[in-house]
DNA sequence: TTGGTTTGACCCCCG
DNA sequence: ACGGGGGTCAAACCA
């Protein structure tokens, strides 16, 4: 399957797992779908002859060809959606957004090598907004230790459009903050916000919040570092592109420089999938999650899951030792 | 009582 | 060595 060449997407499918997947984890469903099919069958052909082994996974193949050129095709769409999407917002022209280019709480001049960090730039656009559209830089930075070494720390950019009138300087990136500080800098009237993680408290991840001097429409988060943990997926820590009807996130989409990404958690909502917002400037890539959180496409996912799962003989092997274990013993 | 926020003081680095 | 400025700490405050 050739999906994943079309394309550069990624569409994760989390049946009964935890959501600690990163976008990049896995790469393409179809693939997948045809190497669990494959050592699923291979699995029962241990127990059947080779030819009802080829039938069944020539029947396989031929209903998830089907159900991948579905997914192309939708996949398709969405990838030249994300694509006008990014050329027709002002914003999303080139690596460098004007507001972080020119960014007034760079520092100048002065400082130390951390403060240089935040004037490096790189794209990498997946962050969460909390209102209209959001800008990220993303590098690594090499940081002098206290032993002459350096270790490698990720510093991402991101600029969100938020209501003037907040001034909460919040930025909903679907993690626990909690804010250690608060200090106005020379550059800029507005207070920086620090933020350290407070899902972990060894999760090393810092966050600087400050509006821009220029556009007090738009805050600039400073993300330092990496996190240690999964992403917390209880209500109230997602973003707003996740979060509705009580804060179940069964369906995700982010756009980043290597092309979209779907993520169907059927783990909440009883493994319901429900529309979500993606964003008021992203109305096709909300077509699009409505179409995959449409009934009958929830039907054939839940269809062919269970008929995976009980056609692994693993599975149903297991699933009947669990059972046993939970019978008494006469 | 607890957990999060605020805010003044302090520390550290750089010019 | 000194001063300025950003980053962090921690006591006080608040919900």
């Amino acid at each position: 399957m050739d999906t994943a060449r079309r394309s550069p997407v990624c569409l994760d499918l989390m049946v009964g797992l935890p959501m600690v997947c990163e976008p990049s984890s896995a790469r393409c469903t179809g693939m997948r779908a045809q190497a669990d099919i494959a050592s699923s069958a291979c699995g029962r052909a241990t127990s059947m002859t080779s030819s009802e082994a080829n039938k069944i996974m020539e029947a396989k193949f031929t209903e998830v060809t089907e159900e991948n050129r579905r997914l192309t095709e939708m996949i398709g769409y969405l990838y030249a959606n994300s694509q006008n999407f990014a050329r027709q917002s002002p914003e999303g022209e080139g690596e460098q957004p004007a507001s972080t280019a020119a960014s007034p709480t760079s520092p100048v001049g002065k400082k130390r090598s951390r403060e240089s960090m935040d004037t490096s730039d790189s794209g990498d656009v997946n962050s969460d907004k909390k209102m209209g559209t959001a800008e990220a830089e993303h590098i690594d930075v090499e940081s002098p230790l206290s032993n002459g070494t350096c270790r490698r720390i990720k510093v991402k950019r991101v600029c969100t459009r938020i209501d003037p009138s907040d001034t909460s300087l919040v930025v909903k990136d679907g993690y626990q903050w909690r804010k250690y500080g608060q200090k106005v800098t020379r550059d800029n009237p507005s207070p920086r916000a620090y933020f350290r993680c407070a899902f972990a408290p060894s999760c090393p991840v810092k966050k600087k919040v400050q509006r821009s001097a220029e556009d007090s429409s738009v805050v600039e988060a400073t993300y330092e570092g990496e996190h240690n943990h999964p992403r917390p997926t209880r209500a109230g820590e997602l973003p707003s592109c996740a979060t509705q009807g009580g804060g179940s996130v069964p369906c995700s989409i982010s756009i980043n420089s290597s092309g979209p990404t779907i993520t169907l958690d059927l783990t909440k909502n009883g493994g319901g999938v429900q529309v979500v917002e993606a964003g008021e400037a992203q109305p096709d890539l909300k077509k699009v999650c409505r179409e995959v959180a449409s009934p009958e496409f929830r039907a054939a996912l839940v269809e062919q899951m269970a008929r995976e799962l009980t056609g692994d003989r693993k599975f149903t092997d297991a699933l009947a030792a669990a059972i046993l274990r939970k019978l008494p013993d006469y």
